[in-house]
DNA sequence: AATGTTTGGTGACATAGTCACCGAGACTCA
DNA sequence: TGAGTCTCGGTGACTATGTCACCAAACATT
């Protein structure tokens, strides 16, 4: 990535933003590196900027005080943690915590400058609210399918999200377990009914997707 | 409630605000009152106006496309439903419903008013955001209970908290099984199995909470 | 009193989660 | 290279929760 310092137009809702307010943006954040694996905010540890997302991706996942965990939403280029940012601006008690599932490269941008954008920008408000929007309805869709959705339905689902364009899957049972807030066992068992139905093979650490119409029909079947 | 333009003041985050954004916030609001069971807003149903709770209580739920409904959150007397109308600032096809379950006073602020006052007033911003994030900790935690807790847990918490002051609570199992997001026979057992235990005392369309120090120690137990 | 609606009860069954344990692969470190 | 250790996945037995198809009593309406 070159020309970093024009990141601001790979960010769609804020290429309306107007010249002066696009220097301050690029005057008062600081491009970081976070490695692989890495925790990027978490309870007892505050991020003090507000996170603009130009490479890789930010799993956001909540541990029970039972010891179970469950993915809640990812954060991927070209999006930023605003919903996070604003719940640290104000609450602490937050439960969530932020992983970096790749390297990840941001622009970040102190509370200040983002106190300061929402009020001299109309563009920069709307793109703050369009985010918020986007992940509460994604909140909104994980409540439901924990709630009411089929664990079947929901694990092809996650299946084929996950492959993306590919059809192998590097996870574990464990991992995907997390995915969906249930645990380990009912993941093999249900793993191993798609394997007998062909749709699947597995090896260790990996899913190997062989029939995804299959899985496709299944997971939009409540969907 | 006499003296009803000093409602800005019952907010004890908006008592920061200068004179005069209150001024605007005064003059550009509307007092509204909404009828108990009316549906403030829905699926196609956008509010053109953010709503400053002044008394009475607003239910925020869901339906899923399978037909099963599940409450996420309330907004009671002195909080807003930023949540809502930021949601509905920019992305639409939202699914969350808003029932007033009781009869409502609010003031209503329209939307270019609520921009404006983002935009100019700091302690403003810090209530929209304080509100946001109660908001998305509770449904944190709405995820963290469909997902992890056991059923008589939270239904006694729920009953606990249903109940408030009194020891009965006027509620029928459907409702109940919708504040829980679960069905309606799953409740009828589990009233019955609190009834066995001389916990509760039912009858149609109420619940008498018998003994609640019983019931705080489950609601407690994984809280 | 006849009727329809709401509320709650019940048994049988399907799905999902829990617990305790096992064994195979993979990695480390002498 | 072998022993210890860890991760990953498999399994049976059991419990908890959700679903389906009913039924009956309480209540409201006429």
């Amino acid at each position: 990535m070159n020309n970093i310092s024009e990141w601001i137009e790979r960010f769609p809702g804020l290429s309306r933003l107007d010249h002066p307010t696009k220097e301050l943006l690029l005057k008062q954040s600081q491009i970081v590196t976070v490695a692989k694996g890495a925790t990027i905010f978490g309870p007892g540890n505050s991020p003090e900027n507000m996170l603009f997302l130009l490479d890789g991706t930010v799993r956001v996942q909540q541990t029970s005080d039972t010891g179970h965990e469950i993915v809640l939403y990812r954060i991927e280029a070209g999006q930023s943690c605003v919903l996070t940012t604003a719940c640290l601006l104000s609450y602490d008690d937050y439960s969530a915590t932020g992983i970096a599932e790749t390297a990840v490269d941001a622009a970040a941008v102190p509370r200040a400058v983002f106190d300061a954008l929402v009020a001299q920008s109309k563009p920069f408000r709307d793109f703050v609210f369009a985010a918020f929007s986007k992940r509460i309805t994604d909140l909104f869709l994980v409540i439901d399918e924990v709630a009411f959705q089929r664990l079947d339905v929901r694990l092809a689902d996650k299946l084929i999200k996950l492959s993306s364009n590919t059809d192998r899957v590097a996870t574990t049972h464990q991992k995907l377990s997390i995915e969906l807030g249930t645990a380990r066992e009912v993941i093999s068992r249900q793993l191993q009914e798609f394997q007998r139905r062909g749709w699947i093979e597995q090896a260790r650490g990996s899913v190997t997707l062989i029939d995804k119409s299959q899985l496709q029909k299944l997971a939009n079947h409540n969907t």
